[in-house]
DNA sequence: GCCGTTTTCGGCCCGACTGTTTTCAGTCG
């Protein structure tokens, strides 16, 4: 029995049980016991005894016993049997929890998004207790706009709209300080809504200047500290604003920047010394409220080091305290190993990358224009790639403080076989091998173009491995297993693109990586000079994986790095 | 349903907002 299917079924009986009304801490009983599998890196068969984890007890250990002799579970099934499928769908309206659904399904019949929407018109709805029209309206609104809401939102849309809010903010004099916070704070690849910290002294001014500046499509809520509305940027995306008073902003951003399991950590942690935690400070057990000038003042009065926003997720971070020191951060970041210039489709030219790489700090820099095949990129020849190299050589003579290597992003064509012969691949310091068609193509034949590049001794990088494109196309789908252990078998590093676009590998493949003794490199793949500053969010999408800084190639210095490259 | 050198029973993170109420339940983050 795969762990993976107990997890889910787990979630589903929370699921189940909360749509029947059941006792909350009942279901999250159920969502603990998901989660305490999930943490744990053994496998199924390495744990003897489940309940010994600290959050399974008899009931939800006697699921997991019955779906690994039985292959199924029967309470799930009786759950299903009890509450009718259409309810599911229903969670996800805004405003809609267990309660209501089992009130409605209980009271009024209704059992699918169909028959609610029947029961609004007839004004069925508002005749319940506990709802009325104002309910019934925005039951029969969400309903409506239930397929054309997107759900989450890729990073690299979000940012815009951050850029903007920030604008917006930082116009505002009330304003004392401003940050967003939540997921987008915590780096993760998409997020359901942006969250805002406003510090000010005067919450009815800036909330009145705040709601005219920005293009609202609808106010979800309108308090006194909490403003959500939706906001029309290229798609609408719901935005809370949280306006505190100044000496609140630090607890408030941690708060609001969550994640939800990191809050209840902290909040237990909290309480095991008498103190209380909230959003407006830490109570102390004689009543007095502790607010704080920064996160590691906050962080430090409960003993613990500065915790970064990335690893905030799974709790399993309060766990890692001494992993933290060793992550890798932008500062270590020594030189960027994958860029574009106009020699194929990049916007800057050589020298202009080259200045832009020293404005950087960079000890070393490398670049990796296209190869022949992808002609729509104004990829090198080989006799251009040639020509490139000899000006590149010609280049790095003029600096002392950064070494310009001349390398290329070939590609792996649709036949297995790779852009360049070795007689060229063996003038270059570095070569990144890379799949840029096909994708379709199914995994063995994916597999049988990388395991080429894989053998050959003069690729060193497979640049970002699946192909995928955050919140948009999965990419060339590869077996992620065997490509890491062929990375290790034939010492090739693996790329994490830091594009938003990209983001390639995810956290969970990098995890993997970093387990098998596989070496990531961190690059841009700038494509233009601003693109370079996409780096501090490949740093923080690495440290989401607990990637460390010595499992990072290019944190490494340039002689390390040559040392490596000759094996 | 899970947990326990303060507890085998009574907690389980905490507070804002809404829509229903006339003091509060449900939902959300």
């Amino acid at each position: 029995m795969n762990k993976k299917i107990i997890i889910r079924t787990l979630e589903k009986i929370a699921l189940y049980m909360e749509l029947k009304g059941e006792n909350p801490f009942k279901v999250s009983a159920f969502r603990k016991a998901a989660q305490a599998l999930e943490l744990d890196q053994r496998s199924l068969d390495e744990i003897d005894d489940v309940t010994k984890l600290k959050g399974i007890g008899k009931g939800t250990g006697d699921v997991i016993i019955d779906l690994m002799e039985n292959g199924k579970s029967s309470v799930l099934e009786e759950l299903q049997e009890e509450v009718p499928k259409g309810l599911v769908p229903l969670m996800k309206l805004q405003g809609m929890g267990g309660k209501k659904i089992a009130k409605l399904y209980k009271e009024l019949g209704i059992d699918s998004a169909e028959s609610l929407k029947q029961a609004c018109l007839d004004h069925q709805i508002q005749k319940l207790p506990g709802f009325g029209p104002k309910s019934e309206d925005k039951i029969l609104k969400e309903l409506m706009e239930f397929d054309s809401k997107p759900g989450r939102h890729p990073i690299w849309k979000t940012e815009e709209a951050v850029e903007f809010i920030n604008g917006v903010l930082s116009e505002i004099k009330e304003v004392s300080e401003y940050s967003v916070a939540g997921s987008y704070r915590r780096t993760k690849e998409t997020s359901k809504d942006l969250d805002f910290i406003v510090a000010t002294a005067q919450p009815a001014v800036v909330k009145e200047q705040l709601l005219a500046a920005l293009p609202i499509q609808e106010t979800i809520a309108s308090g006194d500290t909490k403003v959500s509305v939706t906001v029309e940027f290229q798609d609408p995306i719901d935005i809370d604003f949280r306006l505190v008073a100044p000496e609140e902003f630090v607890t408030a951003l941690h708060h609001f920047t969550g994640s939800k399991d990191h809050n209840v950590k902290m909040r237990q942690l909290a309480k095991s010394q008498n103190k209380k935690i909230s959003e407006y400070g830490v109570e102390q057990e004689d009543g007095t409220v502790a607010t704080f000038a920064s996160e590691t003042d906050f962080y430090a009065h409960f003993g613990l080091p500065f915790i970064p926003p990335t690893v905030r997720e799974d709790g399993r971070e309060l766990d890692l305290l001494d992993d933290i020191p060793q992550l890798v951060e932008l500062v270590d970041i020594q030189g960027d190993m994958h860029m574009h210039t106009t020699w194929s489709d990049g916007a800057h030219s050589l020298t202009e990358m080259i200045d832009a790489c020293r404005a950087h700090n960079y000890n070393y820099m490398v670049i990796t224009d296209h190869s022949e095949y992808l002609k729509v990129a104004n990829g090198l020849t080989p006799e251009r790639l040639l020509k490139q190299n000899a000006e590149i050589r010609e280049l790095n003579k003029k600096y002392d403080d950064i070494e310009v290597l001349s390398g290329t992003e070939m590609d792996i064509l649709p036949d297995g076989s790779l852009d360049f012969d070795d007689s060229v691949l063996e003038q270059l310091d570095f070569v990144i091998a890379s799949i840029h068609s096909s994708f379709q193509q199914p995994q063995e034949q994916i597999m049988a173009r990388l395991l080429t590049a894989m053998k050959n001794p003069h690729v060193d990088m497979i640049a970002h491995p699946t192909g995928r494109i955050v919140g948009q196309r999965g990419g060339y789908d590869p077996d992620m297993e065997q490509l890491l252990d062929w990375a290790k078998e034939y010492g090739k590093i693996v790329e994490l693109n830091a594009s938003p676009y990209r983001l390639d590998l995810a956290v969970e493949h990098l995890e993997m990586a970093q387990e098998k003794g596989v070496p990531v490199a961190i690059n841009t793949d700038a494509h233009a000079i601003e693109q370079l500053d996409v780096m501090a969010i490949g740093v923080r999408h690495a440290q989401k994986a607990w990637l460390k800084k010595d499992n990072v190639v290019n944190t490494w210095p340039l002689e390390k790095l040559k040392e490596y490259l000759k094996k």
